[in-house]
DNA sequence: ACCTGAACACCGTTCAAGT
DNA sequence: ACCTGAACACCGTTCAAGT
């Protein structure tokens, strides 16, 4: 790749990643290639859907999802508030970009969307404490992996469109736990 | 109200209801305008928003969901099954019109939303379900009317935008009921 | 090989001119 | 009082012309 196109592309990044936090990810691409100086042609050259730019966005998701799954396996408790910990965490991850919780949670069902790899992460890590928790013998009976995503990436959509604060979204999480813990 | 005026509102109001139902409540309203046989600007004049013309096509949610919540509560069963019954009826109404869910969902904060009756009229519904479940001594502590709806708008959003069918759905509902009612 | 920016398309919204 | 449709604005997308 040409040393200019190199610098356009990581440009583009940065500054996406700028307007999409200041306006949502439904944000004028106008802009995006306006603030980084150069012509729209450029920006399509580089991204050539609106989804492969918020894929770019979000590379960072994997080692984030990582990071907060392992910090919310070390709170202080009981099954029961490991599993809030994480699901807080999830949802604060979630909504730090207007749109993104319903985007990246709509990709959980298809195989071929640009964002696969990122919701792919968010399961296996949701899985990752499930697991721990059936370990525990605390989870119960049936509760399927995928639905509990849908649920999250519910409550963080509706956090998202309402812009809900951690106190308005926790009861909602205290009720998914009830479903999905033993009593 | 001028006879040919009447006319174009009903006719706009008929028409606006197919298009949204084939094409999404973000349909255009150019086509709106079209079908009807009108000028955009006689859609502005009867409806200045886009979201008064939805209101006016959910103008027959109040005594549908008043149905629903009448045929839930004569369910077979316990206090479990009425309300699944519940879940199963509101979510089915929430998705029959593709965007519908997380627009109605959204307006049951902000009490200057032209959708807010209609909202409204969900939220008390929701209410005489739960209450209904606490007389029966069913329902646990502290559960919240306004996050049970948002919880359900969240799984109808999650289901509208992944196209699930009712029997996607119903695992999630499970978890909302176990959080939700007593073991 | 890459960039530019004019050009086109689409759609929302307004308003002067009509009836 | 209401309707029409031209006109403008905004934004996504393409592509011929440049370097």
């Amino acid at each position: 790749m040409r040393a200019d196109a190199q610098r356009n592309r990581e440009r583009l990044i940065e500054v996406a990643h700028q307007v999409f936090k200041e306006r949502g990810l439904d944000a004028p691409l106008d802009e995006v290639a306006r603030r980084a100086g150069v012509g729209p042609g450029t920006l399509y050259r580089h991204f050539p859907t609106r989804e492969a730019l918020h894929e770019a966005i979000f590379s960072s998701w994997i080692e984030e999802v990582r990071s907060h799954v392992d910090k919310a396996m070390l709170t202080e408790g009981g099954s029961r508030e490991k599993l809030l910990a994480w699901f807080e965490e999830y949802v604060a991850l979630l909504t730090r970009n207007h749109g993104a919780a319903a985007k990246i949670t709509a990709s959980l069902g298809c195989q071929d969307s640009p964002l696969r790899t990122k919701c792919q992460a968010y399961a296996d890590a949701n899985e990752r404490v499930l697991e721990a928790m059936a370990d525990d013998g605390a989870l119960r009976e049936g509760v399927d992996n995928l639905d509990v995503c849908r649920l999250l990436g519910g409550v963080a959509t509706m956090a998202d469109q309402s812009s809900l604060d951690a106190h308005a979204v926790r009861p909602m999480l205290d009720v998914i736990a009830n479903g999905v813990l033993r009593s």
